[in-house]
DNA sequence: CGAAACCTGA
């Protein structure tokens, strides 16, 4: 019976979740296996991946049997929650049912390692297949992009181009990212520049790419007049890419201009407000920084909190900004400290004294950051021996950089850390991308403050 | 019913 399922997946598609949980609902007992794809694939469609493991744990419960299009799904799931270890059970679950020679589960693993920050996973599923087609190969570029491997990614783009594989609109995101992401100026615009006689056009994504591309790497006004001269109407998220390197080169009148840029598009974006004002903040523009707050106040934007996750025993637990509610958080806050206390390594006391005073602001703040402590400590405190743990959205800076190289000697483990988009290796307390990352990547009078 | 895709902070 495909009439549900093709409902569900109408519905789904349409926004139209509720009705979507109606027609699933109105599966009979014993249900089919495809029912729960078509509500598998739409909570991870539409970024709810945690709903997505539940509805798979919920058929598992009831015997139903995973088919290929659950497993790439759920899949899926695993790398938007950067949950590692239950992805290493499907991989396991894959292999043990045979399925290990489809194309698609297995680009959906080699996705999955990477986005989870395990790279040599992602290459032992590559190199394991028997036909890599054009998909499989844009996302092992992807892959390394993510992890700051852009000569890997190049080698690896040519290697796809000498077997005769075409490559399409994602392979040169990948590309142009993995350029960006690694300071390689040159190489990014050459390659942007040769999509044309492979017969792509220019999306606004890859104008994206080129914009980090020359802001990451200082050249500011030329970003902002590839911006200002596209073909296409730019979005608030160049502009913003754009911002957020104004802020880490420190270049505040640029800066201005293009936060006007941004308000004229989009006024609602707290981020925005925030990275500007910081930049104020960093340059000493004390006025400027007072009349961004209060418009930010006023505009009444909306405040997404971050949020940073860990995986314990399969479960992802998620941690916003300023909330300490969380059990796991709490414990995990009272563990670093005690750690820190151990290697002399001691938190600003005044900072803790905040705390017990009870100055709110303040006291958000140092529980802020002890929660990206917390987790870098909590991870690396499970099962020795494992050298990979991943800690999604830790903002890398001088500190956090001290802060690795601490735990990589303390508990003599490789440790990768994973922004926003890509992971950084320390091995003896050394990032593997080199000073790169440090020099332009960081923001961190804020971290400062806090290590003393 | 199936996989990849630009930016981001207190």
């Amino acid at each position: 019976e495909y009439v549900l399922p093709t409902l569900i997946n109408m519905y789904a598609e349409c926004g139209d979740t509720r009705s979507a949980h109606a027609m699933f609902g109105r599966v009979p007992d014993g249900d089919c296996v495809v029912s729960y794809n078509a509500m598998i694939t739409a909570a991870v469609r539409s970024s709810r991946p945690g709903e997505a493991l539940v509805l798979f744990r919920e058929m598992q419960a009831k015997g139903l049997k995973p088919t290929p299009v659950t497993l790439t799904s759920v899949l899926s799931a695993c790398a938007l929650l950067g949950a590692l270890e239950l992805g290493r059970w499907i991989h396991e679950y894959v292999r043990k049912a045979g399925l290990d020679s489809l194309v698609k589960v297995n680009t959906a693993l080699i996705d999955m390692y990477g986005k989870c920050g395990s790279l040599e996973d992602a290459i032992g599923v590559f190199q394991g297949m028997e036909s890599i087609d054009r998909q499989a190969w844009s996302v092992m570029i992807v892959a390394y992009a993510n992890h700051s491997y852009g000569r890997e990614a190049i080698s690896l783009f040519e290697e796809m181009r000498k077997q005769g594989i075409k490559p399409d609109a994602v392979t040169f995101l990948g590309l142009l990212y993995a350029c960006s992401h690694s300071g390689m100026v040159s190489e990014g615009l050459q390659y942007f520049d040769s999509m044309r006689e492979y017969g792509i056009v220019p999306g606004i994504k890859h104008y994206g790419c080129v914009t980090d591309l020359l802001a990451r790497s200082g050249q500011l006004e030329k970003a902002y007049k590839f911006i200002d001269e596209l073909p296409i109407k730019p979005t608030a998220i160049l502009w913003r890419t754009l911002l957020s390197a104004c802020g880490s080169h420190g270049a505040v009148d640029l800066g201005k201009r293009v936060f006007e840029r941004i308000l004229e598009l989009d006024d609602t974006h707290g981020g925005d407000y925030v990275i500007y004002s910081n930049l104020c903040a960093n340059t000493g523009e004390w006025e400027e920084m007072n009349r961004v707050r209060k418009l930010m106040n006023e505009k009444g934007v909306v405040k997404v909190p971050g949020c940073s996750s860990i995986e314990i025993d399969n479960r992802v637990h998620e941690f916003f900004a300023g909330d300490a509610r969380h059990p796991h958080a709490r414990r995990m806050v009272d563990q670093v400290i005690e750690q820190l206390k151990l290697v002399g390594y001691v938190p600003n006391t005044s900072q803790v004294f905040h705390v017990e005073m009870g100055e709110e602001e303040k006291a958000t703040s140092l529980r802020y950051h002890s929660e990206k402590l917390a987790i870098s400590f909590g991870l690396l405190n499970t099962s020795p021996g494992t050298t990979l743990r991943v800690v999604k959205n830790l903002r890398v800076c001088p500190d956090c950089h001290s802060m690795a190289k601490l735990v990589s000697m303390l508990f003599n483990r490789q440790i990768i850390l994973r922004d926003l988009n890509r992971f950084h290796h320390f091995e003896d307390g050394v990032c593997s991308c080199g000073d790169y990352c440090l020099k332009s990547y960081c923001k961190c009078s804020s971290y400062k403050s806090w290590y003393g």
